[in-house]
DNA sequence: GTGAAAGCGCTAACAG
DNA sequence: CTGTTAGCGCTTTCAC
């Protein structure tokens, strides 16, 4: 009756090493998590018939019992991001220390799939959650939070000090490299960033450029920003286009900063083939630091953030908050720092 | 008794909800997969009460009946290989369009952890597997496939035609590159790449270069043969720190032919630094044809593998696979092709 | 030392 | 149209 038109494979259970052994379920279960003492001789016939049967305890039926997988989820927008990339490293380093397994759920800036999977994983699959949002989606993550689900959110700051998050200081970073521009005197500082719609942390460092000027006596100047509306699928290729086009137009800064170091390497492309020489004709500097900005022509000067020390951090974090221990900060904010490389120069006088 | 020492908060199941709106539980299980008729007063009901008590039912508790989550796995060496992303966006792409979630786990080049990942996430909880696996473990994967779950391997011819791969003919595309090569005269042509020792998809591009050099008459020469033995974490470095050394011994290429385009990118930088143009004193062809090759100084001439469309296809084929429909061919070799930029020309003659 | 049985949250017969 | 119940694979009392 419940024959081979069941579907799959039936995959063997303990039951089967149960019966296939000899001995009682129950016992099986205790020489598998070794939670009380099993005789010798018991516990060798149990491990013969896991070898035989090739038996894998089913982790979900133990979740569903025991209500913890070991396992957290990472949301993130786009796996191909370098940003990204560095961060999940750190976030995975802890994690093998602690024994946990990392899984990843990758919405493509989708925000209906950003709900989709968060939900999916969050579903009694995972322990806890590390969350990147490509969105300002306060009222969904607040709804993870209220579950009781362990939730750790990362690069966004939230406004709600319950919620634990680890960040960077976004506008006093972007204010720095205004700075830092300043004082090889450039005045005329263009500024190409994301569109700054959906996220806070875009336009947190639009606003540190914003402040940056102003703290030195910069007029703001609207045909010095570029928003690309690409939403950061093709950010390198939309730095390209979007400097391309706004060089034909002949008004031209001296310096370049951009809110991700893929936007200038685009950039860096665009000066060489419209004849503009980096650093002695414009500046240009970035912000992340990923790895390739070490090799570009010329090396990018960026600010740095600490990618995969906040990836540590945010799983220190939640673990902590998973095994229920005492966090006593929850809101943690990563040091940043600029990078010198050969892309910065003093500003050509006009 | 069972009190508030158990973890967590208890999380609303299908009987709260149930009690809540007055029905039975089947009743509550019936209106939210609409698996049969429910009167629209009593779906109300229902529905009134998973809002209230802001329910979502457990995709766990309902796949270990079910034996099915609509989930697949994928797992891979390195998250910000750019190679990998660009064939998870394909992955990713037609998962969504056939209702599939995508989870991603993690190895970091680690053999254990590969192989701890992938058990974790088959242990019921995917319905499928794609595996890019950063080793030679035919073992492991043929133990996967014996236990009948579905499972496509990609990027790696495995020798057991049983086993669903797509591929590309990875040492043919070599040869193709350096017969491209050859076609601007180049007669010594050193070849960068990572250690062969671990991974037949590299193993076959090295052999796809020894049989290019002998199709073109041209003797083999151990000095022209750089391998980096640092596993691919940090590819572009060790390209870097491996042309720059071998540069000081003065035995010159005329071209450099790279395994991986971020190969060839801290190879453009060597170059650079010591003083040779690219291309009029060396060549420099790479191989993926990654997204940043469009911006790197000069353009990357390189060999394109269709990375969305493995993407594409192996998850075509897995969800085929998963749903028991008949395949035909569950071995397939994509197409690959070169994409002439300016990093390549004519070999100085010495 | 070990077994029997309840129950995690859910679906799918089977009844009515 | 709706309710009852068995059971997915596992852990964990409670007995013996």
């Amino acid at each position: 009756m419940v024959d081979s038109k069941k579907r799959k494979s039936v995959a063997t259970s303990i039951k089967d090493i149960a019966s296939e052994a000899g001995v009682a379920i129950s016992t099986v279960s205790n020489v598998i998590n070794e939670t009380r003492f099993v005789a010798e001789t018991t516990k060798l016939k149990v491990l013969d018939a896991i070898e035989k049967l090739n038996y894998r305890p089913n982790i979900i039926a133990r979740g569903l019992r025991i209500k913890s997988t070991r396992a957290i989820g990472v949301i993130l927008p786009d796996i191909s991001s370098s940003f990204f990339s560095q961060v999940i490293y750190g976030i995975e380093e802890v994690a093998r220390k602690k024994n946990y397994t990392m899984i990843l759920g990758c919405t493509n800036f989708d925000f209906r799939e950003e709900i989709k999977i968060a939900n999916k994983l969050i579903d009694s699959f995972i322990d806890g959650l590390i969350f990147f949002s490509g969105f300002d989606n306060y009222e969904f993550i607040k709804k993870i939070y209220d579950r009781n689900i362990p939730i750790v959110v990362v690069d966004k700051e939230l406004g709600d000090k319950e919620i634990p998050t680890v960040v960077i200081d976004n506008a006093s970073a972007v204010e720095n490299c205004v700075d830092y521009l300043c004082r090889y005197n450039h005045k005329k500082i263009c500024y190409v960033s994301f569109t700054e719609d959906y996220q806070t942390t875009v336009r947190q460092r639009y606003e540190g450029y914003l402040a940056g000027l102003k703290k030195n006596n910069i007029d703001f100047d609207p045909d010095f920003v570029l928003m690309s509306e690409e939403m950061r699928l093709h950010e390198t290729a939309s730095g390209y286009c979007l400097v391309k086009e706004f060089l034909k137009k002949g008004k031209l800064p001296t310096a370049f900063l951009t809110a991700a170091d893929v936007f200038a390497y685009g950039i860096l492309r665009a000066l060489h083939e419209e004849g503009f020489k980096v650093p002695d004709d414009i500046s240009v500097m970035g912000f992340d630091n990923i790895l390739f900005s070490q090799f570009t022509k010329p090396l990018l000067t960026t600010l740095k953030q600490p990618k995969k020390l906040m990836g540590n951090i945010a799983m220190d974090l939640l673990v902590n908050i998973i095994e229920g221990k005492e966090v006593k900060e929850k809101n943690i904010i990563l040091p940043t720092s600029i990078i010198e490389r050969e892309s910065v120069t003093f500003a050509k006088d006009i």
